[in-house]
DNA sequence: TGTACATCAGTGAACGCGCGTTCACTGATGTAC
DNA sequence: TGTACATCAGTGAACGCGCGTTCACTGATGTAC
């Protein structure tokens, strides 16, 4: 059975790799990700990678691909618990997005900006469109709520929850620019999505 | 004069570096930009750039410099196009932001996904704030025009906006996860910032 | 106008480095009998 | 329980490569007299 035997073989060379290179990604960037330092980090020889991985952005692909997993499952999770209320389980995917990118840089850096495509296997695209259904589920629940006649499509409301919780992590969560955010990154996101939804005519104008 | 001579000495060679960093960082991102290649892309031995800068990093900072020039240019402008309507201009700074990214890919990059600090030098540092201020300040004279009992603060409100361009930007603009942008990324924007300031009272709940 | 010379912007060779990847190998593990 | 052997997961040396950076140099330009 493999488990914490140390010596020759590993054990659990596989996914120690993918945990390495999650740790380097979040801390250099995907730029600064090697696969030769993961090796070392794992405490194994460079070449004993290609026992598990094809090469270096096979390895990437696959912190991406569990960063999904996690993704999916959180999403899924958040919509669920706030059921049957469709504007609580809204609200909670949208926080559920901004936890997964403070808890999980690596993964998420992996996921959006590593330049890897969900399309490079049919594993990761799966997995992919397993998150990105869930967020457009809660939309289209949250739409029904609307009379048809002012009921915009779930896929651009989705879409534009997307875009502000991606841009707020980006801008805000992680310092890019100046470092310097005028607020916390979930008051942000909660007040602007907050706006949005009222917007859309789902909240109530006063208060 | 310095201009078209061609011959030992280039003329414009600090102009030219920048350029071929530009196309270079549009192509292949951050990562994939190399100084020996922009070198060779201006026709110039890796060894002439340091006559002209500091090092890798410094030829990317000035690269975005000169982008954060454009793009305070930019919305300077189109803030002023709106007045006076307040809100002709929030919208045209918005429109004038997605204009930027995707006529200037590389200077976008270069800015905001390079990993270069905007506190990297002073003028670095001056022109961005700049940009960023004319951001701001078309978010403040929107504010002015609700009751100061429904009024957010103007940072958090262009903070909003901002992330939800860049969010744009990076998720359907450029084809970032699956390159299937459910809409075009302009009517994303316009949209999502349209149901934005509904959100806030400035349009019209009906229509 | 001509010459001497300082200044400047480029060359080209060299450096040390770490990278991803390959290869023949060897040590450890698991299984058949 | 013991032995032979196949399988597997690692090693370690080597590769070719392109990188950023340095250095002493040299060719071109501009200026003083």
């Amino acid at each position: 059975m493999a488990g914490k035997k140390r010596g020759y073989h590993h054990g659990n060379l596989r996914q120690a790799l993918v945990e390495a290179a999650l740790a380097l990604i979040e801390a250099k960037g995907p730029t600064g990700f090697t696969l030769s330092e993961a090796a070392k980090q794992a405490g194994v020889t460079p070449a004993a990678v290609y026992r598990h991985f094809a090469g270096r952005e096979d390895l990437i692909a696959e912190a991406a691909r569990q960063g999904y997993e996690i993704f999916a499952d959180l999403m899924e999770h958040a919509y669920e618990k706030g059921q049957p209320s469709s504007l609580a389980s809204f609200e909670a995917t949208g926080r559920a997005y901004l936890a997964f990118a403070r808890k999980f840089p690596g993964h998420y850096i992996s996921m959006f900006e590593s330049g890897i495509s969900i399309n490079r296997n049919p594993d990761l695209a799966h997995v992919a469109n397993r998150a990105f259904g869930t967020l457009e589920k809660a939309a289209e629940t949250l739409m029904a709520e609307l009379p048809e006649d002012r009921r915009p499509p779930a896929r651009m409301v989705s879409a534009h929850v997307w875009a502000m919780s991606h841009g707020v992590v980006e801008l805000f969560s992680r310092g890019s620019p100046g470092t310097k955010s005028p607020f916390p990154p979930e008051d942000l996101l909660e007040t602007g999505i907050g706006i949005y939804l009222r917007g859309l005519g789902l909240i109530r104008p006063d208060t």
